[in-house]
DNA sequence: CGGCCGATTGATGGACATCAATGGGAGTGG
DNA sequence: CCACTCCCATTGATGTCCATCAATCGGCCG
């Protein structure tokens, strides 16, 4: 499967072929996952990063009284745990939301990397930032949004995303995760997220329903959702 | 200014003199800037970054109802705004908390640090990535603690990071922000903010008065605030 | 068919927000 | 040196958003 492009390497047209062929190289192997499967433990060392193919992965972390925080959601094209490479280890979990398809990135393959072109390893650095700038984001709507407008904004944010790798266009995206799930990532309970969902649907603004967002005025919902795409670095 | 050392590279024993050197060397200059000046605005391109060398800075987003999230607290021997090399530009702004004095690195010298040393640019990536695992520490703070614990969370955290740098000790650390500050870093009204940080004096848990934070029991306090230093990976 | 999970809805409670006012300390100007 | 102002801390009263508790319903699967 290493003859496969798996990074959206064609939005970095600064890379040059070998980068790309190296990057691509880079894949030890890929690997079938099924949904809920805990990919990585919180504090456990590691020696490869995962890069999402297919399905849905979430970062997330459990407190003490038993509350779960939803950190982040990847979609396919996303490099989930990059991160894991300078780091050694993770702060927190990671799971597949989904049945999902992963290309597995040793550690080692990756210093290869980055021995051999700082360019590339300023694309990854890039990558990690950007990660990182949405977990500011959700931070800004966690704290400072209301439910409505935080569960919007999610919705804006992911279909943004999706729409760059051709899976979302302006009337919607699939979205398999549950209202639990919903939740846990905007960090209200479900049953208030079941009422916002409900009341963003009754408003005509976005309808999800049945692992589908169905939006019917996309900027009318971006208004709502004071929603800006420029904390994801499209440029 | 260029024979001070400015980052905490002690902590680093993995590098060589020569790139520490050359870390040290990569300074433009050194800048003092008065309380509330803002350093760097939302969106504008950068060609430079900061290092903290004395006094406080916070990152922080306005959002469209005139709300302020703060996204970051920095501290002496922090890099404040290290992410803005790869990302060219910043989705958030940056201001002096407090009077500071700031080392300013240009993109450029950062640029050719990393051509000469891998190891160098790894650790700057990982700095990078640190301050990512805090602001997800924050989102899980406002997602999933409560007001006191949360509060008493971010003087946990502050205090382990001020202590590393012989800011700080086991009774305490100054701490010169407003609580207007702390309200919008934990995502509380004043108002509310100020009768937590009542309580949690009134149950001694934690004293932050007169630009102080002054603690009686550290270790009923971490067990309070559920705080575990792991994400702050000071290994 | 029974059990389980996720979605949904109603009733009630509580944590935090909002509104409003006072007080104190620091800086400024008369 | 004393008003005056401004900012920050503080407190009370009230309101509301969201949490909690509890129950039902529907679909899926063994």
């Amino acid at each position: 499967m290493t003859t496969r492009s798996f990074l959206m390497t064609h939005r970095h047209p600064r890379l040059t072929d070998a980068e790309r062929t190296a990057l691509n190289n880079a894949v030890a192997h890929v690997r079938e996952v099924p949904a809920r499967h805990v990919l990585v433990r919180e504090g456990v060392p590691l020696s490869q990063c995962t890069l999402l193919t297919r399905g849905f992965i979430h970062r997330y972390k459990d407190t003490q009284d038993g509350r779960r925080q939803i950190l982040a959601l990847h979609i396919p094209g996303d490099f989930v745990d990059l991160h894991s490479y300078p780091l050694k280890r993770l702060e927190h979990s990671v799971a597949a939301t989904t049945d999902v398809e992963i290309a597995v990135f040793p550690h080692q393959a990756i210093r290869e990397l980055t021995l051999i072109s700082p360019n590339l390893t300023e694309l990854l650095w890039r990558s990690t930032l950007i990660d990182a700038a949405i977990n500011r984001e959700w931070l800004v709507s966690i704290g400072a949004r209301s439910a409505a407008v935080r569960i919007a904004h999610l919705f804006c944010e992911l279909r943004a995303r999706m729409e760059r790798v051709g899976m979302a266009d302006e009337h919607g995206f699939e979205l398999p995760i549950t209202q639990v799930d919903l939740a846990d990532a905007t960090g209200l309970t479900p049953v208030h997220t079941n009422r916002m969902v409900r009341q963003l649907r009754d408003q005509k603004l976005v309808d999800f329903r049945d692992r589908r967002v169905v939006i019917h005025d996309l900027d009318r919902l971006i208004d709502f959702a004071q929603f800006d795409t420029g904390y994801l670095f499209f440029d």
